[in-house]
DNA sequence: GATCCGTGGTC
DNA sequence: TGACCAAGGAT
């Protein structure tokens, strides 16, 4: 470890000299030594966490063709957000990005701060979404640290303390190698180099450029870290979700609340998502008791629905049934909405399941 | 520090 | 096929 701090100059060189020759091209990057626009990065920034590059590419094009500025998106509505967000997932993301944009707007006039303190002050930016934004967007010397970082750190040093404990102990080490100078393409270079090369299972050892500064390496264990806590096991909730239709062919969905797991965002109406599974008849008497006896009879089951979000599975029994009736009588905040007009509603990917599962069996 | 918060790909 | 994983943040 003392050697590798003693060589901070020559193992930065090589991720620098590693970034000029094999940067990955990606949308939201500038061409080399282009300053990139601070709206772009923070945009993407905001949608790669915890998200894939793949992923989020055409998400951020979508919304760069929406709103260019941030004031464009300050000015839009938190539903228009939400429905260009929807099947990104985190929904908290959408709303704090648009709270953000709000901010940035009115507070700092369109100019998103430099430094990483002012960048920490605002909804939906975190401790690596500020340094990341300040070194990449405004070049200043912030140590950043994402996952990617926190596993190559963790075998250069064979760190055995585990995530996320070891998070202090990683930010001190990734502080002590990095460059001052070019402090956003270093930053995006060990990202680059996590997402390719020390990839989580298998590293491609042979294709690193700094191996030899490698603690891990040299052991022959790099697959040994980082070391994280063990997890949980997640349980199961279920609950009976209603495809309700009307004679003109629309169906209703509410809006959920929001906060919370899929906060803000539309669904169809579906019972308490609870630990015991529920009869049909037992559903329809808790959400539509007003006209148990026009829904009872008529109730098609179809093919069960799985979805895992993070801590929790989830089975959804789809129901379809039909209805004639004035509105105020049937579910508080429904709204009737045609199958194919769907795309203009915020629905989660849950929901296009359901969507889905009804329109097969 | 622990928990909550989505989704799609991978092995 | 199911657990693991991905450019984390808020509470």
């Amino acid at each position: 470890m003392v050697q590798l701090a003693s060589s901070q100059k020559s193992f930065s060189a090589a991720i620098l000299n590693w970034y000029d020759a094999h940067a990955r091209k990606l949308p939201w990057r500038s061409p080399p030594g282009m300053q990139p626009d601070p709206y772009h990065v923070w945009l993407s920034e905001i949608m790669l966490q915890q998200t894939t590059v793949v992923t989020v590419g055409p998400y951020f094009e979508k919304f760069l063709n929406l709103w260019p500025t941030v004031h464009a998106l300050a000015a839009a509505s938190l539903d228009d957000v939400l429905t260009a967000w929807a099947g990104l997932g985190y929904y908290a993301r959408a709303r704090n990005l648009h709270k953000c944009a709000i901010a940035v707007s009115i507070e700092f006039g369109g100019q998103f701060p430099k430094d990483r303190d002012n960048l920490l002050s605002l909804p939906g930016v975190g401790p690596y979404t500020a340094a990341a934004i300040s070194a990449i967007a405004f070049d200043k010397p912030e140590v950043v640290v994402d996952g990617n970082i926190e596993r190559i750190v963790s075998r250069l040093y064979r760190i055995t303390t585990p995530l996320p404990a070891a998070k202090k102990e990683i930010t001190e080490f990734a502080s002590k190698i990095m460059p001052r100078r070019r402090a956003g393409d270093y930053a995006q270079a060990l990202m680059d180099i996590g997402a390719t090369i020390c990839t989580p299972r298998t590293p491609n050892c042979a294709a690193c450029p700094v191996s030899r500064h490698c603690a891990a390496f040299a052991a022959g264990d790099m697959a040994q870290f980082p070391v994280k806590a063990p997890k949980k096991v997640k349980p199961t909730r279920r609950a009976v979700v209603f495809w309700l239709e009307r004679s003109d062919g629309a169906v209703l969905l509410r809006r959920r609340e929001e906060k919370g797991l899929l906060g803000g965002m539309m669904e169809f109406p579906s019972t308490d998502w609870g630990e015991e599974t529920l009869s049909i008849e037992m559903a329809i008497m808790r959400l539509f008791p007003a006209h148990f006896q026009a829904l009872a009879g008529q109730a098609a089951q179809k093919s069960l629905v799985r979805h895992t979000f993070t801590h929790f599975h989830l089975e959804l029994q789809p129901v379809v049934t039909s209805l004639e009736a004035p509105d105020e009588t049937i579910l508080p905040g429904g709204q009737w909405v045609k199958p194919e007009e769907f795309g203009s509603y915020a629905l989660p990917t849950l929901m296009n399941k359901v969507a889905r599962a009804v329109a097969k069996g």
